[in-house]
DNA sequence: TTAATCTTTCAATATATTTTGAAAGTTCAG
DNA sequence: CTGAACTTTCAAAATATATTGAAAGATTAA
């Protein structure tokens, strides 16, 4: 295989997956090319190289700032902005976690906790969806909890004795 | 906040929840109905509660099966089929982690394997693209070892004394 | 075997999401 | 200042995804 096909497959493919985890596939594509390009590029470059538009190109470069994973670089001497992502990916995760735990499972875990505000909790029913609602938010803040450790843990994460003591 | 209005708003916003996470959210609103229904349910059941078409109901009951979640159940002198989910919450996160490994991750770590086999190794940019691969399919790996010790925990996954491990 | 009951399918339709591109906004060199 | 270079916005258009519902298929009681 060529590395100019490779690098086409990634980005086609990094899209695919991305939008199996509710990520827009233009989005996750950018996130792609930026990760295999050293050198910082242009809004230009990401529209040529991807093939859409400039509009595209800015709103989803600015989620991709707001996810933390893209950054501005201004060159000395030149007037365009360009763009650069984290290469490191260890980094990368981290902060994806770190998003969509603040934006998806802080926000679930407050809603939870409202609904377990019933009125005559001592009817069977109301018994039985509290208990439910109850066994998700636990699970939820357990969840949020292991997140948290691994945030602070970061690139120690996933290595061989921290594996062994889940067995 | 009385029951009726709970069992509403946990289906609704667990709809939502899941379009977050590329679920379709009828999809997930059934799960949800299904979860705080403590006795098995029909298609005709979901149709009136969710307002939705039978059509609907059929196929996302089916992919629901599919992902492990949900049960057909034959009541004895019963014509029509019933529906009833899994309960425990730790095995209902299990059976997701489990399912979305196999669908997801094992196929973007072949793909990755695919892209590290390019011409011209020398070469310095084939070289960095090579790197930047290498590690994803690296993190990936540790990822899926990681999810099978959870998913072979299973409710011990989230215990004090692990998650003191990761400090 | 029949027909009533229930389930599944899928083309058409509706809805939601993404993308475009031109206009408006901003910045800055001269 | 001025206007060229660049960035941002957002309504309209295009695309992708989900939903409907009627017809076909399957099952079973009688």
């Amino acid at each position: 295989m060529k590395l100019s096909e490779a690098r086409q497959q990634f980005i086609n493919s990094w899209g695919a997956f991305g939008t199996q985890w509710g990520i827009n596939r233009t989005m996750a594509q950018i996130h792609a090319l930026l990760l295999v390009s050293i050198d910082p590029i242009t809004q230009d470059d990401i529209m040529e190289q991807l093939s859409i538009s400039r509009g595209n190109v800015n709103m989803n470069i600015r989620d991709l700032i707001g996810w933390g994973l893209v950054e501005r670089v201004i060159l000395a001497g030149e007037r365009k902005e360009y763009f650069t992502a984290e290469k490191d990916i260890w980094k990368v995760a981290t902060q994806i976690i770190k998003e969509r735990k603040k934006r998806e499972l802080d926000p679930m875990i407050k809603l939870l906790s409202q609904l377990e505000n019933i009125e005559d909790k001592k009817d069977k029913e109301t018994k039985q969806f509290t208990e439910m609602i109850g066994s998700i938010k636990k699970m939820g803040t357990q969840a949020d909890r292991v997140l948290d450790v691994m945030i602070k843990a970061e690139e120690n994460w996933f290595t061989g004795s921290v594996l062994k003591m889940f067995k």
